[in-house]
RNA sequence: GGGCGUGUAGCAUAGUUGGAUAAUGCGUCGGCCUCCUAAGCCGAAGAUCGCGGGUUCAAAUCCUGCUGCGCCCGCCA
């Protein structure tokens, strides 16, 4: 608790000093309390206990005598060898009342660092529909990008559009030479497309490149469909403006359907870079020749250029080509000439990657290191399998974002018509959209990126404790109980904005309002660290926990009584739900009126 | 074979730069709507933190060996 934290310091340094400890590594070992009632903020005494020749114990017990009170600190006390602090609470509600705390804004509306962030995520190859298991890195890159706002950085979120090589490639030839009912027969052992995404063309046109797929295993025809479209990635990768072109025309309407599932995930982008840039402005062919003429360059039988990054101290696979034999550049190399192009435009750069990405990233963070450039912080996340194994669109073992994305609607629908029977069918649709997107935001933003992660129908449409229409809920409450004073005659605007002078309110403040008090208090902190971290899970944490706190507070605290409205309380449950608003929308929850 | 990551109640997870009695949800069992939205709240049972060593006043956390699982080891992207 960062608030307490600055007057915990001055003082505890006093009283350290008076008992022999100068070593200013306390600070360090000042954390938050482990043991939630015995205070905000401990000191463990062990390490002093050496030094002083006395017991931790005594140390603690000490120490707690020679902290002089100046009105944030409510309580000291000295357990087990721990020195703990616990904030005073009307101290502490007092500075959240009076705005002491960032309430901050994840639409980056109040920028307040002076950071210039560039987080690239997503980044897919535009050949086919968004699976659950791909949405992770937009869903983590997203929730990633909200929290830098709410943090108060300036943020450019970005979509690396492969344009280029072979996968487009394969697309491009498969649109020019096979007709619908020879796509139709090549993969009639498939599943057809649900006549659901019918018209969406991420769903249509992954038929021409599935098809060309098999194709090119069919030996009998692969040879000869294999030089043309050998030809077209050749041509791209010299920055052939008409293949270029042609290759963008197969792409931009599967990359528009795959962003409009995005867009229903609250997802989107600030700029989309296409890869080819690189090659037609030049950037690749000076990156590859600055290459050449490194130290640890090498070049292979056939002309094909590398870079010894064991010489670097590289382990395992340490030559990195950038060239090929036939002299065009690769995927890797272009990753590079992008990377020192996103330097020059921001001050912290991110990249969201999947696990199978990491020797390549080191290679690209290695290379660019050797050019004297920054290496970018990059977040792996790992893999979303289902329950009967790998995610696979060849195996047809695949859940497609719109089916997920529709089912958790129709769920969310189901629900609400049932618990709100008075609901118009226009409110109940909009309700189920926002709990359908957001319970699925968060059900993958939750857990740590670095755990393998099993997608199961029953927990992504699971709408209780731990899930986000939970929190939405709390949220909705606290509106609801705004709007019951509204309708009572109650001048809410005039409540918000009075001056409580919390020192005359002879109330003895509740336990479940100073835990909600809390929360509030270490938001920040969590936020902090979370973006710190790339760890967007630990600010899920720090949300889920402050509408559980919310909903003690709600128990407990009875703010519209008998006509009466409790000031303080008001004003709590109004921070309260400002608070859970924002961390929401950090999260990409969408905080709703009423549900 | 080599490199990287991961293993915590029946299940899914949290656990800060090492710090107190390892936290939460689902599931199980038992309570709470005449009371601001019960998508809620309260209570109970449930853990050899994968296994073995080591460092430390203190290890789920750091080091090391073993082991299960995942990913990578293309002149693919």
């Amino acid at each position: 608790m960062k608030i307490l934290r600055e007057h915990v310091e001055p003082v505890l340094s006093n009283a350290l000093e008076s008992i022999g400890i100068n070593n200013p590594n306390w600070k360090s070992m000042l954390t938050p309390s482990r043991e939630h009632s015995q205070g905000d903020l401990s000191l463990p005494c062990f390490p002093f206990a050496k030094q002083l020749g006395k017991s931790p114990n005594d140390i603690a017990e000490d120490l707690s005598k020679l902290i002089e009170n100046n009105g944030a600190i409510g309580q000291v006390n000295a357990t087990g060898g721990y020195l703990n602090f616990k904030a005073e609470s009307k101290w502490l509600a007092k500075q959240l009342l009076s705005g002491k705390v960032r309430v901050g804004d994840a639409y980056g509306k109040k920028p307040d660092t002076d950071r210039q962030v560039l987080i690239e995520h997503t980044s897919a190859n535009p050949n086919g529909p968004f699976h659950v298991g791909r949405a992770r890195n937009a869903i983590l890159g997203d929730t990633l990008v909200r929290l830098h706002r709410l943090l108060g950085n300036e943020v450019r979120a970005e979509y690396y559009v492969d344009d280029m090589g072979k996968q487009v490639g394969v697309l491009a030839w498969a649109l020019d030479n096979l007709s619908d009912q020879e796509v139709e027969n090549i993969l009639e052992d498939k599943d057809s497309i649900s006549t659901k995404w019918a018209n969406k063309a991420d769903h249509t046109r992954v038929r021409w490149y599935q098809a060309a797929q098999k194709l090119r295993k069919d030996e009998d025809k692969s040879e000869k469909m294999e030089q043309e479209i050998g030809k077209l990635v050749h041509a791209s990768e010299h920055g052939d403006e008409a293949v270029l072109q042609q290759f963008h025309d197969s792409f931009q309407p599967v990359l528009d359907g795959m962003l409009e599932t995005l867009g229903r995930l609250g997802i989107e982008f600030d700029q989309f870079t296409n890869e080819s840039m690189f090659v037609t402005n030049g950037d690749v062919a000076k990156l590859t020749q600055t290459l050449s003429g490194l130290d640890i360059h090498g070049v292979a039988d056939n002309g094909a250029e590398f870079l010894d990054l064991g010489a670097r101290g590289l382990k395992g696979k340490t030559e990195f080509f950038f060239k090929r034999g036939d002299g065009s550049s690769l995927y890797a190399t272009r990753d590079i000439a992008y990377h020192i192009w996103k330097w020059k435009q921001c001050d912290d750069l991110i990249n969201i990657l999947g696990e199978d990405h990491k020797l390549q990233s080191k290679q690209v963070g290695m290379t660019l290191q050797e050019l004297g450039h920054k290496v970018p912080e990059v977040l792996f996340y790992s893999f979303i399998k289902l329950p009967e194994g790998k995610m696979s669109t060849r195996r047809g073992n695949v859940v497609f974002m719109d089916d997920l994305l529709e089912e958790a609607k129709e769920h969310a629908s189901k629900i609400v018509r049932e618990l709100r029977p008075e609901y118009l069918e226009q409110e109940v649709s909009h309700i189920a959209e926002s709990v359908g997107r957001s319970a699925i935001r968060f059900n993958i933003i939750k857990v740590s990126p670095d755990k393998g992660f099993t997608f199961r129908w029953e927990e992504a449409l699971a709408f209780e404790a731990g899930s986000a229409p939970f929190i939405m809920y709390s949220h909705t409450r606290a509106l609801s109980i705004a709007n019951k004073c509204s309708d009572n005659g109650i001048d809410i605007e005039e409540i918000s904005n009075k001056n409580l002078d919390l020192e005359t309110i002879n109330l003895e403040l509740p336990d479940s309002l100073i835990d909600l008090l809390r929360c509030m208090a270490i938001q920040n902190d969590v936020l902090e660290r979370s973006v710190k971290q790339c760890r967007p899970n630990l600010f899920a944490n720090q949300v889920l926990n402050l509408a559980t706190s919310f909903n003690g507070f709600y128990r407990d605290c009875k703010i519209f009584d008998d006509g009466e409205v409790n000031e303080l309380y008001f004003q709590i449950s109004q921070l309260a739900s400002q608070f859970l608003k924002t961390g929401m929308e950090g999260l990409g929850i969408i905080p709703l009126e009423r549900m």
